[in-house]
Formats: C-alpha cells, structure tokens, sequence
DNA sequence: AGCACGCCGACT
DNA sequence: GTCGGCGTGCTC
C-alpha cells in the first residue's frame, strides 16, 4: 500500500466504525470506517470497496468497539445511497432466513438489492422533432426520419430510430444539418393509484361472509393468518381483493404472492377492472430499468400494490400491511436453488416479523395449511360454492385396464368419444398431460439400445418440435438420429411412452377438422408469445387444447368445459412422501379448469388404479376424505407438519469422492434420540450434470430446532473441498 | 458469489 | 517461450 494513501486511511483512527452486510456468500458482517460528514445508521444502504470491487452493501450495525486485529485493514464507506433505509423488519428476516435454512446472510441480503445497477435518478429520455427545413443530401434514411417527423410533434428518439429503421446516428446528422433538434422529454406521469372505489363488485351471500373476513382482518392490522379455502372459481381472487382495498384505504401496502408470474396476464386484468389500473410486477423477467424504477418504488412507498413471483417477498417495502399468497400449495414457492427456501412458509415469518396479516389461498391447500387451520392457528375462511351457482365439474374415473386404447395410442375410446361430442357442441376440450416432448423413451428395437443422457442418470426425451432428444435434467441434446449408434440399424428406433406432442399428433389423427395447441414450457418462447396463446385459446380459436402443468395455473378458458387426463397415475409412486398430495392439488386444480363459465364441466382420469385413495377422493368430490387420511399417514410417520426433514444433498464428479463424504459426514452426526439420520443413500437421480449425488436425510420432532441442530453437525463435520458440493434443504419439497 | 493468484497443458 | 484451464483462498 502507498504511503499516503495509509495515511489517509488511518488518520481518521478515532473514526465511528459501522458492521455491513455485503451480498456475498458470508455469513458475517464486515467492519467499515464512517468517512467524516457522513452519517449511518443501520439498514443505510451504502456502496463498500470489497476486495477489488464495489458492492452495494447495507449497515447492520454499529460497531462501537472494532476488533483491534484488523487494525489499519479498515477500508471506509465509499458512499451513502439515496434510497430509504432497510427497515427493521427486513434486517430481522433476512437474519431469520438465513439461520433457517442454514444460508450465508450475505446471499439472502442479495435478495432484497436484486435492484440492478440503474438506481439513482431516472436517466433523461430524449425527443426528437422537426424544425428545419431538408438537408443538402437527402438519403432514403433521413427522407424516411422526415417522414415519420412531419408533425412537428416531439417524439422518442430510440423509438423514431427504430421506426425509421436507422441507427441514432442518422437522427444525429440531421440533428447537425439543422432539420432535427433534440429536447429531453417531458417525464411521463406517474400512474395513477389503484382505486378501492373502482368497481366495488357485489358479492353474493355466501361470499358476504368470506368478505367480512377479509375486512376484518386487514382493518385489524395485527398478525394473523388466514386461509382463504375456495374451490376454482369461487371468486377467491375478488374476495381477497376485499382485504386489500381496506389496506389501501389504510395508505399501506399489499403484496401479492403467485407461483407463476408469467401466467398472470389475465390477473392482472381482473385487478384493473377492480381498482382501475394494473399492479405493480415483479418478477425475473423485468429489464433492469423497470426492475430498478420498481425497486425504487416500492421502497419509496409509492407501488400501493406489489403483485410477484416468490422473490418479491424480499423486496424493501416502505410499509407493508398485507401479503396475499395466491395457490398457497403451489410448489413452484419453493426455491431450490441457492437459497432454499419456501416463500409460502416465509411469507408467514415476514407477517409475523412486520406484525402484520397475511392471506393463504388455495382450493387445495397443501397439508401444513390445512393442519394448521384444523388446529386454529390459522382462521379458515370458506367460499363454499362456485360463483354464480356453478357445480362443480363432474369427475369419472377411465379404467385403463378394462377400457384402455390400443398399444402405442394413448386416448382411450370413451375419452375419444366424449371429446368428439364437445367439439360437435362447439366446446373446447384439454388433454392434459404433464410430460414434454414427443416420447420420454426411445429405444432400438433390434437391439434395445435406449437413449441416455451421458451427463445425468436420465433418457434422453424426444422432442420432434425441435427434431433432437433432450435431457430434460441438464438441456444436454443430440440431433434426432435416424440409425441406431449401437448396432447401426436403420429404421429400427421406437418412441416409448406420450408426451404432449405425441398426443396432439394422435388427436389431430382422431379428429383431422379440429384446430389443437399444444401449451408447453419448452415451446414458450416469452411471457409476452404465452399471454397471446392463452388469449387466443380463450377466444375460442383452438378446439383441443394439450397442455402440460401449464395450464393447471390460472387461466381461465370460457369455452373449455372437458378435461382429459391422460395419465393420472403419473405423479404417484415414486417414492415420494408428497406424491400423493401433489398429484391431487395438480388434478383438481387442472379438471378444475373445465366448466367455470356455463357450469357443465367434466373431467376424466385416465388411470390404472382407479382405486387409490386420490382417484377415490377426486371422483367422488371428498376432499375432506383425502385430507384425513393423508393427514393420518403423516401422522403416523412423522412426516411434516408433524416432524421436521431436512436434506442434505452431497455431490461430486466421481462416486467415491461423494460417497466418502456423506459417510464420513453421517458418521459424525451428534447423537440425539428427538432425530433420526438416515442414509447416506443415492439419490433417486444419482448423476445429474455428471456429478454423482448422495442423500442424507435428517427427521426430528417438531419441537427440534432442526437448523440448529444441522448447525453445529456441519461445524464438526469434515469440511468440504475441491468441486464436492454439500447442500442443504430444510423442509425440502421434492425428494428428486 | 466474484475475483485474483497460482500452478500445469496446447499454441499464437 | 506465453495463453488459459479451473482448484484454492480471501474479501473489513
């Protein structure tokens, strides 16, 4: 270090120091000098040196007594950032869920500043208008700019540009000849508030009582947890809507919880005619100018109403007073990367931390919830019936057993036959099936060579939309091959098993006249083409929609009144305790699509075992039998909520590495007769990526502190090295 | 998480 | 002789 720059640094030895949490993956918090003049407090958001670079970091405390062996290591605070500080309750989550699910604060910190680079004053837009006359040399650039400019009006100068097809430069040239001059333009007006008076529906009486709920609960302002239970269509949304148009009357904010951002086009709809302007977004896809613009506002307290995907639970709300969590039982709240953590589960922790209430809502809330509103921790709240008086669709069991299509077919003949009627009624019909692609198989008949991933422990899934198999595990792909690479035949290779575009060459063979669609994420190009689609099923341009776990969430199909599913046994028996749970929020809520507008729906289970507890409980309509029953098989394992799990996931690039590792590491597990460690065991998908993956899976009481418990394991433990990988899963939703 | 530093293989 | 692969270690 040169001199002078030391003596700059440490000159200021009696300087005020202050603990900053940087957003890297370190638990703890780093000690900084306050530059004389400048003023922090904890939650400051500040700009640190750290290492070579700078980061956006935020004060968590002050530090009245610096550890003496960093001496003269004490670099200052660059910068105080002019945006309101963290507040409280937010510190107190971000240290909350890092302790619980075992995560470097640093990391959960970086959540809630996912503001990108652009904060700091809204840069200038420039304009562009026509003030001069035609320039010496006339190009058929500039002749098209003068064009598009004739009205003398100011327009935007990227936009002309790119109207006109020209590059700024051009804009620029005519700028020089005196044709064309550029004024900044006018800001654009904020938009205005959502309005509780908007269009304050009338609710019927069932749903009066559910709305007086809702009041209630946000006018009283404590916390307090309520599970909004509907069935599709109940008109869930609107009698949520309720609570926050009291919190808006309140001057606070609302945020709104969705699995699913990408899918809620026709939400955001349904909130515009309610409060007369759409909500404020967030989710991944935001450029970084909006998703800075909206950072902002929600911290300066001006987005009355927040409407995202699980990360916007960490965003820095100037004053929260409602979290709604829509499809409460959604697993998509649970992030599996980086960070694990549910967004459900800490969505509760943020309102009991903030004092505020919070809104679960599902047709099929998941176990936890119903256990918990059963117990009365949480306030059950009902919308017993379908708005308008719909029924319920009806639902029969197809026994593919006794009534199944031929080999290699996979719509047996009543379904067939039952979706021939509603075409003819000129209603639509979905198939739905939860597996991408052409076929999850392809074998060699000659010599029964299947195609593998040769990085994960998985087949290689056809996809002809794209002519090549794809490993769905790590997107590894190859061309789809015409001769076998094992015994060269030609010819020879066979698609085992459907996938949803196999299914639609079947129904566009079973009926030629019928315009299909198939609704996939691998076809999804962007939120924007997926909005168009879903419109144009909704005004009734595709007859036989198939569609994976896509359209299970949220939209609504006026003219689709028949649900196909084509293999309901798919989500079950894989060993995993939540199979049966998922596999019956996933089928209701996809039949459940099926008649919401004229009330005559029905849904048919394609199933080998229409004798499974799920199948009996959806045919019959007995949600309460599946529950119970489900709820007892917990029970009487001590599976959550009645236990606690957690996972811990160790991989490496070869098998011994990992299988070492979690050995030596189950080895160490302090003894305690409240937990159980099971394992190590190979992962149900042992090679992903071409890393070979052990699982340890650890089982407690509920009164267990379980983080704690993993905490001081890990510290005894052998640490890990080189490219081993240990992760940790508290509450882990799939055992994948 | 970044980023630099450091120590071994294929090339301007 | 260097460019660059990613293992290891550090960031107040």
């Amino acid at each position: 270090m040169d001199h002078s720059a030391r003596a700059s640094t440490s000159s200021a030895s009696s300087a005020r120091v202050v603990d900053v949490l940087v957003p890297v993956a370190l638990n703890q918090t780093y000690s900084y000098r306050v530059p004389r003049g400048m003023e922090l407090k904890p939650g400051d958001v500040v700009c640190v040196p750290l290492g070579p670079r700078e980061a956006i970091a935020v004060v968590w405390a002050e530090n009245p007594d610096p550890d003496p062996r960093l001496h003269n290591r004490l670099k200052d605070v660059g910068e105080k950032l002019d945006v309101p500080p963290l507040k409280k309750e937010l510190r107190a989550l971000v240290d909350w869920v890092a302790n619980y699910t075992l995560s470097a604060r640093g990391m959960v910190l970086r959540m809630t500043l996912r503001m990108g680079e652009h904060l700091g004053p809204e840069r200038q837009r420039m304009g562009v208008r026509l003030i001069g006359q035609p320039p010496q040399r006339m190009t058929p650039a500039r002749r098209r700019l003068i064009g598009i400019l004739s009205d003398g009006l100011l327009h935007g100068k990227s936009e002309t540009a790119r109207e006109a097809g020209v590059s700024a430069g051009a804009i620029d040239g005519l700028v020089d000849e005196g044709t064309l001059t550029i004024e900044p333009m006018p800001r654009a007006p904020a938009p205005p508030a959502p309005d509780p008076a908007f269009a304050a529906p009338d609710f019927s009486r069932q749903q009066r009582t559910a709305v007086d709920a809702m009041r209630a609960l946000a006018a009283n302002g404590s916390f307090h947890v309520a599970l909004l239970d509907g069935v599709t269509g109940s008109g869930k949304t609107e009698v949520y809507f309720e609570a926050i148009a009291e919190i808006i009357h309140h001057g606070r904010q609302s945020l709104i919880l969705m699995p699913e951002i990408a899918l809620t086009g026709q939400f955001l709809d349904r909130f515009a005619q309610r409060f007369g302007v759409r909500p404020l977004e967030w989710h991944s896809e935001l450029t970084p100018r909006t998703r800075a613009r909206n950072w902002a506002a929600i911290a300066a307290g001006e987005a009355p109403v927040v409407v995202g995907a699980r990360s916007a639970l960490f965003l820095p709300y100037a004053d929260l007073g409602l979290i709604v969590v829509d499809e409460e039982h959604d697993q998509a709240y649970k992030q599996d990367e980086g960070v694990h953590y549910h967004a459900r589960d800490m969505a509760v922790v943020r309102a009991h931390i903030a004092k505020i209430p919070i809104v679960l809502a599902s047709a099929t809330p998941s176990v936890e919830t119903e256990v918990n509103a059963r117990k009365g921790r949480y306030q059950r709240v009902v919308l017993p019936s379908r708005f308008g008086g719909q029924h319920m669709p009806h639902i029969e069991a197809i026994d593919l057993r006794r009534e199944g299509p031929v080999r290699g077919r996979f719509i047996s003949p009543p379904l067939a036959e039952h979706i021939r009627v509603a075409i003819e009624r000129r209603e639509q019909a979905l198939l739905f099936l939860n597996r991408r692609g052409y076929a999850p198989l392809t074998l060699c008949r000659t010599c029964g060579h299947r195609f593998a991933c040769t990085i994960c422990d998985a087949w290689l899934v056809d996809h002809r939309f794209r002519q090549r198999l794809v490993c769905h595990h790590c997107g590894f792909s190859v061309p789809r091959p015409h001769v076998c690479p094992h015994c060269a035949a030609e010819e020879s290779l066979v698609a085992v098993g459907p996938g949803v575009e196999r299914l639609q060459e079947e129904a566009a063979a079973l009926f030629p006249q019928a315009r299909t669609m198939v609704l996939s994420s691998d076809l999804v190009t962007s939120i924007e083409t997926m909005r168009s689609e879903l419109n144009e099923i909704a005004e009734g341009r595709v007859d036989i929609i198939i569609g994976t776990q896509l359209v299970a969430k949220g939209h609504n199909f006026p003219r689709l009144n028949l649900v196909g599913v084509v293999d309901a046994d798919l989500g079950l028996g894989n060993g995993d305790p939540r199979a049966a749970e998922r596999t019956f929020q996933l089928l209701n809520q996809v039949i459940g699509r099926a008649g919401r507008d004229q009330g005559r729906g029905v849904g048919y289970l394609q199933t080998h075992q229409p004798e499974h507890p799920v199948m009996k409980a959806l045919v019959a309509c007995d949600r309460e039998a599946f529950y119970a029953s489900e709820i007892e098989a917990r029970e009487r394992a001590g599976y959550p909520p009645f236990g606690r799990l957690a996972s811990l996931i160790i991989s490496a690039g070869d098998r011994p590495t990992a299988e070492g590792f979690a050995r030596k590491l189950a080895a160490v597990a302090p003894i305690d007769e409240r937990i159980q460690v099971l394992g190590p065991a190979e992962a149900p998908l042992a090679v992903i990526k071409g890393r070979y993956r052990f699982r340890l899976l650890v089982k407690s009481l509920r009164s267990v502190d379980l983080s704690e418990y993993l905490r001081e394991w890990l510290a005894a433990g052998p640490k890990t090295r080189g490219n081993l990988k240990l992760e940790i899963d508290v509450d882990p939703q799939s055992f994948l």
